[in-house]
DNA sequence: ATGCATGCAAATGCTTTGCAGCGTG
DNA sequence: CACGCTGCAAAGCATTTGCATGCAT
């Protein structure tokens, strides 16, 4: 798992920083979270994370990945309307969302990351990080018939 | 309503040219979307349509939300995990989400404003608008003792 | 030792859906 | 006049919660 440049240390830390404790469950929910190259869904998560703790549950799952979110190592992505979905953190990227079938595809961008941060929100409190979310009309939905309802995303 | 700056004709528009009809219905919940400061949750469009129009129901609230998203007129807002919230698209703004508490503030950038769209979200298909999306911690959430669960947004 | 975290299972609602009647185009 | 849209009520299901036990500190 150091393989892809996640660091277990950093989560170690922050979980000690935040007075929380280390659990296996805290570790593997976050591994699998950040390995995934998509916005995984609790419940695929929950099925990664069983194939290494069978007896992990689902709520423990939601509650792990709550925490993880409030000391800023995930973040909920939401399709909005689906079920909620969850990134991690490392290597900032924006979104692009459909706004006919739900879909999010990832892009990264360097002009982006250069962007500095607006003044305007440091006035709201600390700022961890920034993405920016495009709305539009995939290709897919673009095409004519293709009226992909918001249940039954045909992919992309 | 037109004196907030709403234009009933692009909604008008927008529902004809994609082929869906005009109803009572659509244009209050869009008007109430629309002149909403905040971000409405679906219960709080659904109380202020009634007001208009008492026989709305619940799920006629959420269709025509959907479908005025599906056309670009509204766009979910998720504060993820709670329920979904809903922005009218007119004056473009962006977010600063508190990773603790759900929070959602608003914010406008003059210099935001001006960055031109990655050509990479082109790639996607058709963009209709982009937000900068901020997560981080907010004022009241930053100060020890305030432990606001997501559940019980002390609010800010 | 001391409590936070976990699992289990039931509860909670938000959100969706099927269908008949109505209103828009 | 035809078909999309609405309302109603019931179903669906993602997410949450209470509690006893286990484990990290």
């Amino acid at each position: 798992m150091e393989a892809s440049g996640i660091s277990m240390d950093d989560l170690l830390d922050s979980l000690r920083r935040s007075g929380l404790r280390v659990t296996p469950q805290r570790l593997e929910v976050y591994r699998v979270v950040a390995v995934s190259k998509s916005h995984p869904s609790v419940v695929e998560i929950y099925e990664a994370v069983r194939r290494i703790i069978p007896s992990i549950s689902m709520d423990t799952v939601y509650r792990t990945l709550w925490t993880l979110s409030q000391i800023g190592l995930t973040s909920p992505v939401s399709s909005s309307g689906d079920r909620v979905r969850f990134d991690s953190n490392r290597s900032p990227h924006h979104h692009f969302i459909c706004a006919k079938c739900g879909e999010i595809r990832d892009f990264t961008s360097g002009s982006l990351d250069d962007m500095p941060i607006p003044r305007e929100a440091g006035d709201f409190g600390d700022v961890w990080g920034a993405h920016l979310e495009i709305r539009g009309l995939c290709r897919n939905c673009r095409k004519p018939g293709r009226n992909s309802k918001r249940k039954e995303p045909e992919h992309g």
